[in-house]
DNA sequence: CACGGATGTTAGCGATCGCTAACCGAAGCC
DNA sequence: GGCTTCGGTTAGCGATCGCTAACATCCGTG
């Protein structure tokens, strides 16, 4: 089955927030631009903030899963590493609106979605930073977590400047991306 | 005169935008949180898309005209870029809200400004793509344009990020925007 | 001291918002 | 062939929004 009709709802809802924001798309806005109109949402989701929370619970939750699994998959963690960035690059690039919407609409989510998905975030960053530190042992905890972040900013970058093609973009982005994080230490 | 009524309207919306978003912001709230109550504000701005504007396009201007001018300082490509990742950064550790509101509310301004926000920033994303450029001529336009907008992203994490003490916020991210832009090629 | 501008107040208007109610046609099933 | 379910419609309610109007207070100045 693909593409049901809540699924064609949440991505087609997914490019008006990313492009609106939450708070600046109507419920017929939304509707419109899904060829109905206005209630007729209302017989796939409870309300436009359940909307909101399935969206991005569901991201949240995937790229922690595949970041685990990829990470767990690799032998050291230069591997390790080099398997997130590859993956959150992928993410980012079949999901642009979605990456958007998370780390500007997540103050919206009711009170238990909201949790929900900054569990899930904290748990995707300690991925990240714990990788970071067996690589180099020395590493600061916190100061782990602040690459961490860093390196999603660059990555997350993309929705907004994905000038290039898809391949030379991935490139792009994975080169300067494990520069950031002394991944390499050598020119192309 | 450090701080008029007007100024201290501007930084406070900015932290209530970036909290909230423009849209999720009402300007009773606004009101409230600069200690007089709603409709005071249109004393100091003729409409909340004004305050928006004037909060935007003031934050583009100075980001423009600064790196504009450290960047003509320094005496060579790689020193201008290491100019700008500096001011860059010692811009958004002091603005953290309005870095924060600037990428994601400047779809709500009114037309005009919209559009001399947009400008100001192609010119300084113009500005980093002309310095990678001449450090590195055999890069291609385009992609210098997408490193640039990746070195923002990993700059502009910081507001989310901001766990270390400023100076140690700064070497980090100093350390990792050089070596995403290829500025470094040894370890520390 | 009168007065005018600057800066605040409350009341309230018109528009829009999220959402519910009531209804309807098509599809599937016994 | 009737009944239910599913997915859609329009009408409209109550709340909230941005903003204006009308009025109050203070303060500098001729």
């Amino acid at each position: 089955m693909p593409a049901s009709r809540r699924d064609q709802i949440l991505s087609t809802a997914a490019v008006l927030f990313a492009e609106r924001g939450f708070h600046g798309t109507s419920v017929a806005d939304l509707g419109a631009a899904c060829g109905m109109s206005g209630p007729a949402l209302y017989k796939h989701f409870p309300s436009k903030d359940a909307l909101l929370a399935a969206m991005l619970v569901s991201i949240s939750e995937e790229l922690l899963a595949v970041g685990t699994e990829r990470a767990e998959a690799a032998d050291d963690p230069a591997a390790a590493l080099d398997a997130l960035v590859d993956w959150h690059i992928t993410f980012a690039l079949a999901n642009k609106s979605l990456i958007v919407v998370q780390d500007r609409d997540w103050a919206a989510l009711p009170v238990e979605a909201r949790e929900k998905v900054r569990t899930l975030q904290r748990k995707y960053v300690a991925l990240w930073a714990a990788q970071l530190r067996s690589l180099s042992p020395e590493l600061d905890d916190t100061e782990a977590h602040v690459r961490a972040h860093a390196a999603f900013g660059l990555l997350n970058s993309t929705p907004h400047s994905a000038f290039l093609p898809e391949d030379a973009m991935r490139a792009v982005l994975h080169d300067m991306a494990t520069r950031a994080l002394g991944l390499r230490e050598e020119s192309a």
